[in-house]
DNA sequence: AGATTATTCACCCGAATGGGTGAGATTTGG
DNA sequence: CCAAATCTCACCCATTCGGGTGAATAATCT
C-alpha cells in the first residue's frame, strides 16, 4: 500500500509546515510539496503528480478556486481538497463549480482531515458537515419559500405546484408523491384553473418570477 | 448530558432490531420507538418527539420520502437521517427537498452512523461520502448550467428558447416570430436534444436556474 | 349532523407535444 | 466554389397534456 502523495497549497508558511509535520507523523501520507500560491500550484501539480491537493481558498494572486478549476481541467487526476476558514455559501459554490472534491474548514481536527484526505483519494467526496448542511438548504429552498404560503393552493397542490416548476412530468409527480397519475392531474388542473395560467410550462415560468434560483436536477 | 432520543423507521424488523441493539449498548443514545411504515411513523412523531428519526427510504405504503416530507412540515424540531441502500440520485435529491438533514447508505460502519446522528442532531448535516460526490457532481454539470450566451444554440433556437422559458406554448411561438408551427416544433425538437432535456416544462425550469429574474409577460 | 373542502382515483376526448424523416433555400466558412 | 450549418416547412406517429364529468373517502367547519 503505497503513500498518499500531497501537494499542500496555502500562503500562511506556519499553517502549511503544521499541515507538513501533522501529516508526516502519520503512516500513508506523504507530502511531496508545498507552495504559497495559485500561480506556484499551477507549475508544480504537472511536474509532481500529487494525488490530493489541499487547496487554501484565500490567496493572493489566483486564488484556490481558479487555481482549482485550471489544475482540474488540465490534471483531471489531481483530487483537490479545499482546506479554509470560509464559510460563505458563495466560495464554496464556487469550489464545487471549479472542480473541487473535498470542503473542510481550518477548525476540522486532524482525524477529520485526515479521514476527508482518505476518502477524497478514493475517488469519494467530503465536505465539513456544516457547509454540507448550507448546501442542503439551499436545495431544498430551491422550491417556492415565501410567497408560495400566500397563493390559494392547498398543501397538496403546492407539492405538486413544487414539482411543476421543476419541470416534472405527470408521471415523476406521480413517483414522488406516491399517488396515481389521475390524481396528478387533477391536481394540476385545480392548480391552474386557480392560478389562471393555461399549461404546466406557464407555471414553471410564474415560479420564476416568484423566486430566485432553485437546485437541480 | 441527557441521551439522543432516537425513531427507527424501516420495514425490515431484523435490520430495525440490530439497530436497536447496536445503538442501545452505545451511551448517548436512547432508541424511544419503532415504526415498521411510513403512516406508523407519521402517527409516532408527534406523541414521542424524538431528536432524530431514522429513515428508510423503501417503504410500502408511504415512502420514506414522502414520510419526511410530511413529518418534517408537522414536526420541523424532529431532524431526519436517511438510512438507505439507495444510491439512486433521484432518491438522494428527493429526500434533501422533502427535508432530511442526512443521507447514510447502509453499507456504512456502527461509528459512522453515531457520528451522522450527532452531527445531525448537532443542527449539522451529514451525506454518505458517495452520496456527497454525486451531488458535487450534479452541481457541477446539470445542477449549475452555462451561460445562455454559451450554451450551444443558435440565435434563432435563443430566440424559440427565450419564449419557452416564458412558458410559451408553440402557436404563440409560431405567432411570435411569423414562424409556421412546424418550424417552431423543429427548433423546440433541436433545443431539446442540445440541453439534454425531454420537455418544454424542463426548458423553463433550466432557464429559471440560468438567470434570476428577467422579462415578465 | 350536515355542508364544505381536500384528496384520491377513473374514464373519456380533443389538442398539444416529442420524436423521426425528408427537403428546399440561404448563409457562412474553408 | 463547395461543404457545412442554419432556417424554413411538411407529414406522420405515439405519448402527453388540458379539460370535463363523476365519485368515494376523510377531514374540517358550521
Amino acid at each position: 500500500m503505497t503513500s498518499i502523495r500531497l501537494l499542500i497549497v496555502d500562503n500562511h508558511t506556519l499553517f502549511r509546515q503544521g499541515l507538513v509535520s501533522l501529516l508526516q507523523s502519520e503512516p500513508g501520507y506523504e507530502v511531496i510539496g508545498e507552495a504559497s500560491s495559485g500561480e506556484e500550484a499551477l507549475h508544480m501539480v504537472p511536474e509532481l503528480d500529487p494525488d490530493v491537493v489541499l487547496m487554501d481558498v484565500k490567496m493572493p494572486g489566483i486564488g484556490g478556486v481558479e487555481a482549482t478549476r485550471r489544475l482540474t481541467e488540465a490534471n483531471p487526476q489531481a483530487r483537490v481538497l479545499m482546506l479554509t476558514v470560509s464559510e460563505e455559501e458563495e466560495n464554496l459554490f464556487a469550489a464545487i463549480q471549479a472542480g473541487a472534491r473535498g470542503y473542510l474548514l481550518k477548525n476540522a481536527d486532524a482525524g477529520e482531515l485526515l479521514d476527508a484526505i482518505q476518502r477524497v483519494h478514493a475517488g469519494e467526496a467530503m465536505l465539513s458537515p456544516i457547509m454540507t448542511l448550507r448546501l442542503l438548504q439551499v436545495l431544498q429552498s430551491g422550491g417556492i419559500p415565501a410567497p408560495l404560503s400566500e397563493l390559494p393552493l392547498t398543501s397538496r397542490e403546492q407539492d405538486v405546484f413544487q414539482l411543476l416548476a421543476q419541470g416534472a412530468s405527470n408521471r415523476q409527480i406521480a413517483e414522488t408523491l406516491t399517488i396515481t397519475e389521475n390524481t396528478v392531474k387533477t391536481h394540476v388542473r385545480n392548480i391552474l384553473e386557480k392560478l389562471e395560467l393555461h399549461s404546466r410550462s406557464e407555471v414553471a415560468a410564474y415560479a420564476r418570477r416568484l423566486s430566485p434560483t432553485p437546485w437541480s436536477p
